[in-house]
DNA sequence: TTGTATGCAAATGGTTTGCACCTAT
DNA sequence: ATAGGTGCAAACCATTTGCATACAA
C-alpha cells in the first residue's frame, strides 16, 4: 500500500495540491486525506501520514493542509475541543458538508438555502455575497447505534 | 452616561447574564456590548468597557462573554485574525446572522434554509440535528461606499 | 457570613514562522 | 543550479485556569 507507479504518485500529488513538487512528505499527506474518511484534526491527520512515512513534522502537515485546501479539495468544517476540523472535497461545484456528531462521518450535502428567502431575510440594502452552512447530525450507522442505545 | 438607578442596573444585568450579582465589571462589559453595534471580538470588547470601567481584566471579560453566551444574549459569529467575532441577540427564537465583511455591521435574519432541500440534501439515513449559517455581504452603507468607489 | 466574581499571572495548546538544510526538477 | 519543501524549535496569541482576594446578597 506504500509503493505507487511514478505515475500514480504524480496523480496523487497533482489532485491534491494542484502544483508543486512530488516530495515524499507531500504524497503520505495527501494520501492519509484521501484515507481518512471522516472530518479530520492536523493531529488526525499527521498520525495517518506518519503510518506511511515516519519523518513528517507537524508543520510540514499544517503546510500541506494549507496547500490543500487553497487547491479547493479539503475544507474547514467545524472544530473540536479547539482545533480546526478539515473534510476532504472532491467537487468543484457550491456545496456543503454534514458531519455526525458522533462518528465525524462526514458527507455532502447540496446547498439547502432558499434563494428566495435568503433575500427576503437580508433586511434594507443588506448585500449577501457569501454564505456558509454547516450540517450537523447523526449518520446512518450513528443513528442505528443510537436507537438501539436509547430503546 | 455612567451612572445607572438601581433599577437599571439590575435590569442591565439581569437581561445580559440572566442572574449572577451585579458587580461594577459585569455591568460595563453588558453595557459594552449592547452599544458596539456590530460583530466584536473580545479585545474589542474589552476596550469598550475600560473607557467606562478601566479596572476589568481580560480574564474577566471571557468570563462575561461566556455567560452572556450561555444565556442565548451572544453569538459566535465567525472569527477575525484568529480571534472568535462575537454578536448580541436579543431574539429566543432561531435565527442567523448577517455580518457585513467591511465594517462588521450584524443583523438578524430569518433561516433562510429550504426544509424540503435540507431533506433531500442529506444522504442515506442522515439525521441532520442542528446547523450553523453565517451569511456575509455588504451592509447598506458600505454597499454604498463600494459602488461610490468602484464607479 | 458566604459563595460568587475578579485580578493576576502562569499555563495551555493550536498554529505560524525564521532559518539552515535538503531535494525534485 | 535553484526555487520550493522540510524539520526543528522558538515565537505567537487567543483562551483558560489556579489561587488568593474583594464584594454582593
Amino acid at each position: 500500500m506504500t509503493d505507487h507507479s511514478p505515475a500514480e504518485r504524480t496523480r496523487i500529488i497533482a489532485r491534491a495540491y494542484g502544483s508543486g513538487r512530488a516530495s515524499a512528505q507531500r504524497l503520505a499527506v495527501a494520501r492519509a486525506a484521501e484515507r481518512v474518511g471522516r472530518a479530520f484534526t492536523i493531529r488526525d491527520l499527521a498520525a495517518l501520514a506518519r503510518e506511511e512515512d515516519p519523518r513528517i513534522s507537524t508543520a510540514t502537515v499544517y503546510r500541506c493542509v494549507a496547500a490543500m485546501a487553497a487547491a479547493g479539495h479539503l475544507s474547514h468544517v467545524g472544530e473540536r475541543g479547539g482545533a480546526a476540523l478539515w473534510a476532504r472535497c472532491d467537487a468543484a461545484e457550491h456545496h456543503h458538508h454534514l458531519v455526525c456528531t458522533a462518528c465525524g462521518a462526514t458527507a455532502y450535502a447540496e446547498c439547502p438555502i432558499d434563494e428566495q428567502a435568503l433575500a427576503a431575510a437580508a433586511p434594507d440594502g443588506f448585500v449577501v455575497t457569501s454564505h456558509d452552512v454547516r450540517l450537523y447530525g447523526l449518520c446512518a450507522a450513528c443513528t442505528g447505534r443510537a436507537g438501539r442505545a436509547g430503546s
